[in-house]
DNA sequence: ACCACAGTATGGTCAGACCATACCGAACCA
DNA sequence: TGGTTCGGTATGGTCTGACCATACTGTGGT
């Protein structure tokens, strides 16, 4: 058989053309969060491709987290370009982690990660503590498991949050989100939420001090109460 | 106007209704990767819905680098269960970079984050370097910038790889590959990449000696020698 | 045993229709 | 003048049915 004449057999689907084109069009043009792209039947006639791989195209980058598509007429319908990595991020590890493709062992250790570097870097930062504060509070008010968790989950994303990098942030909001089935049966059981709570409050005081190695180790030893299991080697 | 019988308005369309009964199989039937899905026809109508909306979830899934859809006919051909998160997030971070909605700076301190945690787990995990040492002489052997940062991330990658944590490994997989032009650039001003190899044969060493709190120290400061402009404060 | 060829299941693409939504604006009252 | 009503219209959402390219499958002939 004569193999000269071989091109690289990639095909490339109408909409990764379509994707491209926008893509493009983002980077050249300058265009940003909460700039409107073309309808749909605009950009399959400016294309030259039918509607449906223009919509599958608006798929991929809905799922990314880069547009947002609204029904009806006016200013805000249409496809606006947005940021949101979070959900996107929550997503993947969801479904990689139903696949069986990641281990939760794999996502705490990663949680673990963030929450060390975050909550050093939100200590040198000096960085606001009142979210921190007043997801604490809800944490003293919660009548069960998930509603703890739900402000554990704030409190955490807020150390995240105050760590001034958005890419952590959204990591971490992305992290706790698939795994908080798993964070409510630790919690359950854990039973008693005192020792959480204390480390909370010295992980919140190293911050507000600005105690980075302090506030690290606050977090570590955090982790290691409220997932003993995961901690025995 | 009566508001009492309001629901939540949340429409629900019909491909995210598609995707939650793709996920559902997943979970329940405990699918992973390599078993096939049903095919788009097939699958329309046991969902009785249109092809259309199958393929827009198919989409979204690909996206997700959760399947990957093959045309023809035979075990291989349809939609097939993968586990591709890298590539996802590759295009995550792209596309997000493009719309100004995340900083390199971000995307630098993330990665200095995961390599430190990365080297120090590999360290103390004892892992084989082989592949590290092979990316090192792949870069001895390079003849421009590019070829150079090829072999530099093969080997940054490789320590992830040696972590032993698949998600912190494809974290740093798309890190690099969203940062490449950015990386080559990096290089092309140092110039001189002498240094650069000291410190890999620094970090080497110390993972194939087990020293962790070595390897992360060095992975440290090999990244304020690349990226000095980055670490001024 | 081999090969050629028709059959067929698969995803990829397109055109065209219809629906629900929500804004826009003109006509119509008060 | 001011508000209200109601039809027009642009938008995404969905469906149908068709056709193509691809690549395996099986059959029949050699």
């Amino acid at each position: 058989m004569d193999d000269s004449g071989w091109r690289p057999v990639k095909r490339t689907r109408t909409f990764e053309d379509v994707l491209a084109q926008i893509e493009r069009r983002i980077t050249e043009d300058g265009l940003t969060a909460g700039d409107r792209l073309p309808a749909e039947r605009q950009l399959a006639e400016q294309l030259g491709v039918s509607r449906s791989s223009v919509r599958e195209a608006m798929r991929v980058l809905e799922t990314l987290g880069v547009v947002s598509s609204q029904v009806g007429r006016g200013p805000d319908a249409g496809a606006v370009l947005t940021s949101r990595p979070d959900t996107a991020l929550s997503d993947l590890l969801r479904l990689h982690l139903g696949l069986a493709s990641l281990e939760m062992r794999e996502v705490i250790d990663t949680r673990h990660m963030i929450e060390q570097w975050a909550a050093a870097h939100a200590a040198s930062a000096q960085a606001d503590t009142s979210a921190l504060a007043a997801a604490l509070s809800g944490m003293d008010a919660a009548k069960s498991a998930e509603e703890f968790v739900e402000h554990d989950t704030a409190f955490h994303c807020a150390i995240a949050d105050a760590s001034g990098n958005r890419l952590i942030a959204a990591i971490m909001r992305s992290l706790r989100d698939s795994m908080r089935r798993y964070s409510v049966e630790a919690v359950q059981r854990l039973g008693d939420t005192s020792i959480l709570r204390a480390d909370h409050v010295r992980i919140l005081e190293a911050v507000d001090r600005g105690e980075a190695d302090e506030a690290a180790k606050a977090v570590s030893e955090h982790l290691a109460h409220a997932y003993p299991s995961l901690f025995d080697h």
